[in-house]
DNA sequence: CTTCAAACTGAACGACTGTGCAGTTACACT
DNA sequence: AGTGTAACTGCACAGTCGTTCAGTTTGAAG
């Protein structure tokens, strides 16, 4: 059972990491074993060695392919030219993003212990180097006066915490829209950081 | 190696808890063999089942005495009479009940998809009526015009995640002193509820 | 000194873990 | 029809898992 149409169609490999995000982010990495991943791909479990070196590879793979898509995506992004507008931005771009992937955000957010120390160094410097681009917005802002914020280092963080929280609680077809949620959020956003 | 002086008093059914927590919170729930736990106790795994029916006992036990100790400490503070000042003290009482519990408040946060749904119901029901205590104040800000909020429900999750992710960087001894977060915060939260 | 129960050990149980590998299958290409 | 090779199976290995329990140690009470 292998082989699919036109050459060789690596099909199998992406619905292992598929598998693998799924089940990562309903039970936790260290409680998903190998056997059951492969279960869910529809295959024995010495196959997915095929496709990662190890389940702790499984993981990293996973974490690094989301947190560079966040940074792409958002390099990519039309920006506002105004700290508010791009502050706008930021807000209505994490709040999408999370929704459309929340599997891969609450692995990206709960498995980093469970990351050898060298793999966490390197997720941890994409995290940080997300969070400096939240951080150099309210800096902009708070320089031309349009954020009033003690202190942008924290604010940052507050900001991210805060919109990362809304995977936790959002179901689609629920009391609110995507929209309505991102317009709500973008007014506490710019409230947390002291904007007119 | 048991009993104490004076009569018979229990010190190693705390001395279990005290390490699950800890262990649970480096490591999670599902990485933490009970053999681990029995190791940083000095003890033999099967000691600890005179202290807990089983391993899922452990992490529900101590979930349950974290909530019920936030949601007790919080009906005995001294509350302001104003909706801005209730504000101010749930900003104050959450950041300082978590930096003083990081392990209690990791493990809550982390774990809850390891409890069997009877019990991820009971924890739940806690976390829930955490949530409307903060509510019911920005309900009372709104109604006599100190808030100016679309979606109260909303903002009571918004500011908790962002209150919550203050565990997740403080480091004591580190750039901010205690007294200096809760300020910073308390300034964003009053923000993000769109207080004057 | 004896009695008794609580605290604890040490070994065992069946099930499950991540991973390796010899052998089998199935398809693309000649 | 024959060949090569990627995909995959099925079994095995050496550990570890949560949990149980018969037996030992302990220290206080009589």
């Amino acid at each position: 059972m292998a082989r699919k149409t036109g050459s060789h169609a690596d099909i199998t490999g992406p619905r292992v990491r598929a598998a693998a995000l799924q089940l990562f982010a309903r039970h936790g990495y260290a409680a998903v074993s190998m056997r059951q991943i492969a279960a869910e791909v529809g295959v024995q479990a010495g196959a997915l060695y095929l496709y990662t070196p190890d389940k702790q590879a499984l993981l990293f793979d996973l974490m690094r392919a989301h947190m560079r898509e966040v940074l792409d995506r958002w390099r990519d992004e039309p920006k506002g030219l105004s700290p508010g507008e791009r502050l706008d931005a930021f807000t209505r771009y994490h709040i999408r993003f999370s929704l459309d992937r929340p599997e891969a955000v609450f692995v990206s957010n709960m498995e980093l212990r469970n990351l050898t120390p060298e793999h966490f160094a390197q997720i941890e410097a994409m995290r940080r180097s997300y969070e400096d681009e939240l951080e150099a917005i309210l800096v902009a802002g708070r320089a031309d006066g349009t954020f009033r914020l003690e202190d942008s280092k924290l604010a940052a963080l507050a900001i991210i915490a805060m919109l990362t929280g809304v995977t936790g609680w959002f179901r689609s077809g629920g009391r609110l829209s995507r929209d309505r949620v991102e317009q709500v959020y973008r007014g506490m956003v710019r409230g947390a950081a002291g904007s007119a």
